[in-house]
DNA sequence: TCATAGAGTTAGCCAAGACTAACAAACTGC
DNA sequence: GCAGTTTGTTAGTCTTGGCTAACTCTATGA
């Protein structure tokens, strides 16, 4: 887990299945992701030893402040490149695929001259 | 080398040292790149087997047809996005290091919107 | 001519992050 | 209350793509 992109999107979908769901279970990212149970599995050990999430037996995976702001800030700019990728007239799927890819890899100050950009001109 | 990035990177390098000078050796794109002569010698090993490179003990790395048309596709959408975040405000390191990494993983119709949109609004 | 430098390869190691197989523990329903 | 399902973990494997050490081969120059 030194790598950020594979942290970020379990980060990512932890935030995603929290708001869908009261509570979050291994099973249920496994599901979500695509991944096996005990690559999920690891990936939660890992999570919790850097102080991304903590488990609890009745709440499940719960994000940290630190988690969370990661989840977060990654969700947002999902959602924004998403939207921006659909208003140049990109497919929603490949919109969605793309700025999942995207999303892990720019730095703030381009993500924060893209925004500004569309921003200032509209959809 | 079954994932694009890594051989788009190193056919890039190629195309890019072939522009600077007559030849190409492996020690260049070791230089190039940062890696080590051997993590270049065994890319190169598979990059000869897929067809994307041929040896030449004169000419030294030439890239094939197939290799220079991924190469060509990769260095096309390393300019154009990087003018285009410079163009958004973004520095020139800043902007060329984003512009890196975005260029493997975005769909073409992602980027054909993105090109489209700014030839439109201009810079 | 022979030493040395430079280029490239071979062999083997490591880390990340997926996987399957198999097990353990807990919950559910008859 | 016991059987069977669901959940999670452990153990060990695989692939990608880096690395170092150590070798070979070629070319150069004193």
């Amino acid at each position: 887990m030194a790598y950020d992109e594979s942290r970020e999107m379990y980060l990512e979908t932890i935030l995603i299945l929290s708001r869908k769901s009261k509570t979050v279970r291994s099973v249920d990212i496994s599901e979500y992701m695509g991944y096996s149970k005990p690559s999920v599995s690891r990936a939660m050990g890992l999570l919790k030893d850097g102080g991304y999430i903590e488990e609890d037996y009745r709440e499940g995976i719960v994000l940290t402040k630190k988690g969370r702001e990661i989840a977060e800030n990654v969700y947002d700019r999902h959602i924004t490149l998403t939207k921006m990728l659909e208003a140049l007239g990109v497919d929603p799927k490949t919109a969605a695929d793309d700025a999942c890819k995207i999303e892990h890899f720019i730095s703030d100050t381009t993500f924060s001259a893209i925004k500004a950009h569309f921003k200032k001109f509209g959809e």
